[in-house]
DNA sequence: GCCGTTTTCGGCCCGACTGTTTTCAGTCG
């Protein structure tokens, strides 16, 4: 059965061979197949079902396109992909990973030095053969030899989880901000936008000294190797093979450079062509009319959207699938806010094997939070290591209402995280399960099961009236581990039906439901909830990136059942158990 | 290959850095 991700594989590496044939990624076929891929990604139809005209109708998709799509679906590949592969096969491909060489040089490499692969490539380097050919030079000779060497390091196409990268960026804005010359700093790209993981780390500064600014970034102690060193932007490698860009701009452009450095591209472009169509002109300096050079606005984000008549987009938003429409008409969502957040659902303690405190101390991290609901959700016993048996929860339930009677303002729920087994069934029967206030069932193992085993497990457990959400619903590791595949259209139909919460978890490697999956569900009406999976006091915070998570899904305040007031929540929680 | 209050052809976002060039091509974001 063809799938959409498999539509999109097969478009991208048609894309990327069609960089080849080309001659780069600015040719207008392949721009409109970047295009295409965008608008398919942006949207929530079920692709692998359309018709010719109704993908057609999809922004980006012509009907050249369209009868592509057409014939993945009906037999598995394109015939100009095959072509393709041909012409390029895929040792040679391989070799646009490397960085430093685009299409035209490998291209180039290859007719005139006979170059098909790495082996080729290195004897040629080897034999001085490269500086012979026009463009190219001894120094060229020793670059292309450094970004082979380093390949697998920071190679362009490999991408580091968001909850790798974080940290380093808050660091080194921090460590930047520190330094007298500079006024303000921001790690920018797709780590603002709060994508799960990311190609490299932008960094934007405002100073007037930018010389001051890139002697300190470039020798920081981290630093493993200088990539390029300018007046206003360079960069580095860090030791764990990170590629990180610092850009350095004047006070007054802060603004247009920030929206231009957190991207996405193809927002900027969109956003470009509004500004070509008022006779201005968009870059990082600011935005600017074309034929008095005149600036209309750079200082803010905020006042760049407004000078092209859009309401401010949040970053998290800036994808161009749908959102500068929405901002023009004034109808972008409410997305729901950390300050939204009235409690946790997913949260445990050391009755858990994996928790790592006690009971008292998570709840009253919470109660410091403000909370006015929390739900104690450890592991149900079939979680072997880590699970909690039917005597220890009950224990653990009086235990709650006894440290209820110290937190009048903080609603106790005490609930439990269940285990999905292979065919969807949980921990314990029914009757204990509805002894609890709230559950949650989540997927631990059986991770190679195929999609409709998996599909059918989670409808099994959502059709539980004792499950009330289901947790970190693909069972995903970011980087490490692929999550289960579902039928996503089926499963979020079953969870507005069934009444059962999707979780949005906000653990960094997680991120999990996808935001893909939380359209699907807003699609269908599906109420979310956001929690942290806190197995520590420290694990709070984590709230925040589960917000921005359900940002990236487009959810607004009002599908999110922890942002209700607690007699609303208490209400809805019960509906389903009956 | 896509698209259209410049509509069926002729456009398609913009700039920094590097290495090779004496004015630019390639790569990258």
């Amino acid at each position: 059965m063809t799938t959409r991700a498999h539509i999109i594989a097969t478009l991208s590496e048609l894309r990327l061979l069609m960089t080849l044939e080309e001659g780069g990624p600015q040719a207008f076929r392949v721009r409109a197949y970047d295009n295409a891929i965008q608008g398919l990604e942006s949207t929530t139809a079920d692709i692998a079902t359309l018709s010719e005209s109704e993908l057609v109708a999809l922004k980006g998709v012509g009907k050249s396109t369209a009868s592509k799509i057409r014939e993945i679906i009906e037999t598995g590949t394109i015939k100009k992909l095959e072509g393709l592969r041909e012409k390029y096969p895929p040792e040679f491909v391989n070799l646009t990973r490397i960085p430093g060489l685009g299409p035209k040089t490998l291209v180039m490499l290859r007719d005139r030095l006979d170059i098909h692969n790495l082996d080729d490539l290195k004897a040629a380097l080897a034999a001085e053969k490269l500086r012979d050919l026009p463009g190219l030079g001894a120094k060229s000779e020793e670059k292309i030899g450094q970004a082979i060497e380093r390949l697998g390091l920071h190679g362009k196409d490999t991408r580091t989880p968001i909850v790798e990268a974080l940290p380093i960026a808050r660091a080194t804005v921090a460590q930047l901000l520190e330094l007298p010359e500079v006024r303000r700093a921001d790690y920018c790209g797709s780590l603002r936008r709060f994508r799960e993981d990311i190609g490299d780390i932008d960094i934007l500064v405002s100073s007037t000294r930018a010389e001051a600014v890139m002697e300190f970034f470039t020798t920081m102690p981290e630093v493993a190797d200088v990539i390029g060193r300018g007046e206003t932007k360079s960069s580095i490698v860090t030791r764990r093979g990170i590629q990180m860009d610092l850009r350095v701009v004047r006070p007054a452009e802060y603004g247009a450079a920030l929206l231009y450095f957190t991207g996405s591209k193809t927002h900027n472009i969109h956003l470009r062509q509004l500004a070509i169509d008022r006779g201005w002109q968009l870059n990082e300096y600011g935005l600017s009319d074309v034929e008095s050079g005149e600036v209309v606005a750079s200082k803010t984000e905020k006042d760049i959207y407004a000078a092209l008549d859009l309401a401010f987009v949040p970053p998290t938003l800036r994808e161009d699938g749908g959102e500068i429409e929405k901002a023009a008409a004034g109808e972008l969502p409410k997305l729901v806010q950390l300050k939204d957040i009235k409690g946790d659902l997913h949260y445990h303690t050391d009755l858990s094997g994996d928790g790592r405190e006690p009971l008292e101390r998570m709840v009253e991290a919470a109660a410091a939070r403000g909370y006015s609901y929390l739900a104690i959700t450890d592991h149900g016993e079939d979680l072997t290591i880590n699970g909690a048996s039917r005597r220890q929860m009950l224990a653990q339930r009086k235990k709650i209402a006894r440290l209820q009677e110290e937190y009048p303002d903080l609603r106790l729920l005490h609930g439990c995280e269940l285990n999905m087994g292979r065919d969807g069934s949980v921990d314990y029967d029914l009757d204990f399960v509805l002894g609890f206030d709230w559950t949650v069932a989540s997927v631990h193992s059986y991770f190679d099961l195929d999609r409709d085993q998996q599909t059918e497990r989670v409808l099994q457990a959502m059709a539980n009236p004792g499950v009330s959400a289901i947790g970190h619903l693909s069972g995903r590791y970011i980087g490490r581990r692929p999550g289960i595949e579902l039928d996503l259209e089926a499963v979020m139909e079953a969870a507005a039906a069934t009444g059962t919460a999707i979780e949005i978890n906000g653990a960094l490697q997680r991120l999990d439901a996808t935001p893909e999956a939380i359209r699907i569900g807003i699609k269908h009406g599906v109420t979310f909830v956001i929690d942290t999976d806190s197995h520590h006091t420290r694990e709070l915070g984590r709230m925040e990136y589960g917000v921005l998570n359900a940002q990236r899904g487009w959810v607004e305040r009002s599908m999110v059942a922890n942002t209700w007031p607690t007699s609303t929540f208490l209400k809805w929680v019960a509906s389903k158990r009956g």
